[in-house]
DNA sequence: CTGAAAGCGCTTACAG
DNA sequence: CTGAAAGCGCTTACAG
């Protein structure tokens, strides 16, 4: 291995002089850095990182902790933290957690001895919606700066966030439905302790309560976030429509907000299975905009996450942070929109509003 | 920042048994060791990272190296790499080349400088196909062991592959479409300068020598490897049918099989437009077996590729081939296999053979 | 503008 | 079984 004392001998100075031009971090008459460079092109030589970090304490690394890198949402935000880091010359060690509380504590000690420069970190696992605050204390303790990218109310003082405005966009999806005549909105929501879940439910309310409609709590479904969870939901719910004689036919929901495509398109299997039309019949949307969305039969409409920009912002806060530890810690929010395809076309059947 | 100098005064040992004690490297009484555990628990001692490389001249990192991670492929693949190296104490690196050249070749620089211990590349970007030979004695150059998925046909002698046997997983496609009673069966291939085209296309001819049928070049297509090129390239495919007034029905191609998954959809999407039912009228075949293929309608039928045993196996060459520098270059083909689904049931009107 | 020297935090012969 | 010391390859005050 060449080492900077090798580039010194052969440019005939010290190795003083040579970290000075290769890191521009000094004065050097013009006539010593040709000679210099010369001497590294010639060599090939590249500084050792190792070494360098021992020294500056930095190591040009940053972590991205994501439950699984196969799911479309955490590799599209991949690329935007990414393609930001390296921008700016950092590489990016990957973690994936499975939503496993253990590994993601072992991948934060191993951030906290000095392995990378920072870390950002999406979503939280399960356990953290049950025990944010014990867990943001525990990040906090790091004294590497990291952001949070994920769905959580409140500013944790401790880092910077990186979150989509979802609120937005279910409002929006709700009004789309409401204009196309749609009074009989269902809700396939997540379990309680999910915090996603309840930021949607809260915004499906609201979009009834200004148009002046109830909230019936029969039309809200919990269900497992998956495509198996859209289906058996859908299943149950139309199930429990059919077998109940006292429902008289304009009392059947004739439109589905799902909390997330996966559960949505699960819907639409289910009510194909049982012979109901989308958008005919009921309307489906969904959230995320995931590629299979514009792809399946009807294609769906669904909210759209910001999912690459939230990549990029929380990279390009994390070397914010990285460059300025005095810099503040910030919550960022980006707007979410409604994509409207088949699944919702406005109900012919329906006169104008 | 703790060090071990504060753990070894803490316990009142020198640096040395500390090390020793950490490492499991030499000799330590019971009780000097229980004394040093107790000192690393109470400051919750973690060694340094840089320190240690620049000591022992290891990383503990390795680079995986891909197009784009987004793509189901690589992240499935990502995974085999990950959950191995993990286990092995290794974290990764994941970098994205986009396919681009200079991309790759600056990472690879990254990697011989001491960055990482070794590194995983898949696959070869385009421009690697029409001069592999120059671009493997390149990474040959480098002293760290690196690890190749991909579709290479020779061995390299310069690093361990690790490949899918795509040519039984055509085999066995093309033998389910005669066996169905199909005889013309159009090919969608990639373009010439790919080798994954030539391979898959080299598999469809063989299947047709096998029961006597002759090869008609008519029936192949060159397509972009993707949704919109499988689309259009199914557009001018039809239109070509049936602008020609001397094919008589018999003619017209009854199954189509297409080098990947997308351009499978995009034909079907293709048909669908024409009012051609599939499998009725022409039954897909698919290759890659993407989350997507099992999700629209009609289902595909599709070669499944092992990816996470890909990313697994070739993770674990490079394992070995980091703990032992005198470890042969092997050459590991995976088996592929047919999942047959709803684009290509058995036609019906077809009588038995 | 340039160089000699210290030191980042480890591991590992070497000596005892 | 244990410790003193060298050295991995850099960067950075400090002196000139």
């Amino acid at each position: 291995m060449t080492t900077i004392y090798d580039v010194a001998k052969i440019a005939g100075v010290s190795v003083s002089t040579v970290s000075r031009v290769l890191n521009d971090s000094g004065p050097v008459s013009d006539e010593t850095r040709k000679k210099v460079e010369e001497a590294v092109a010639a060599v090939g030589y590249r500084p050792n990182p190792s070494a360098r970090s021992l020294r500056t304490q930095k190591t040009d690394l940053i972590a991205l902790i994501v439950p699984d890198i196969i799911n479309e949402y955490f590799s599209v935000i991949s690329r935007g933290v990414q393609d930001v880091v390296e921008q700016h010359g950092y590489h990016m060690l990957l973690c994936n957690t499975d939503g496993n509380e253990n590994a993601e504590i072992d991948y934060m000690q191993m951030l906290e001895n000095g392995r990378v420069d920072g870390f950002i970190i999406t979503p939280p696992g399960p356990n953290l919606n049950q025990n944010a605050d014990d867990y943001l204390r525990s990040l906090g303790r790091a004294d590497k700066p990291f952001v949070m990218i994920g769905d959580r109310l409140g500013e944790t003082g401790v880092c910077d966030i990186v979150t989509a405005d979802t609120s937005v966009g279910t409002r929006e999806a709700m009004m789309h439905l409401l204009e196309s005549g749609h009074s009989m909105i269902a809700y396939l929501g997540g379990p309680e302790a999910k915090s996603v879940a309840t930021n949607r439910l809260k915004a499906y309310k609201q979009g009834l309560s200004r148009r002046g409609l109830s909230v019936n709590k029969e039309l809200i479904y919990e269900t497992d976030l998956s495509l198996q969870g859209g289906y058996e939901t859908a299943r149950r719910m139309i199930d429990q429509w059919r077998s109940s004689p006292s429902k008289s036919a304009g009392s059947i929901p004739t439109a589905i907000f799902a909390v997330n495509d996966m559960v949505a398109i699960g819907v639409i299997m289910a009510l194909r299975d049982y012979g109901l039309r989308v958008p005919e019949d009921v309307a489906v949307v969904g959230f995320d905009d995931v590629p299979l969305a514009s792809f399946i039969q009807p294609r769906l409409t669904t909210v759209a996450q910001p999912k690459y920009d939230l990549g990029r912002l929380a990279a390009e806060r994390l070397m914010l942070q990285i460059a300025d530890t005095g810099e503040p810690k910030r919550k960022i929010i980006l707007p979410t929109r409604l994509v409207v395809r088949e699944s919702t076309q406005p109900r012919q059947d329906v006169p104008f509003l």
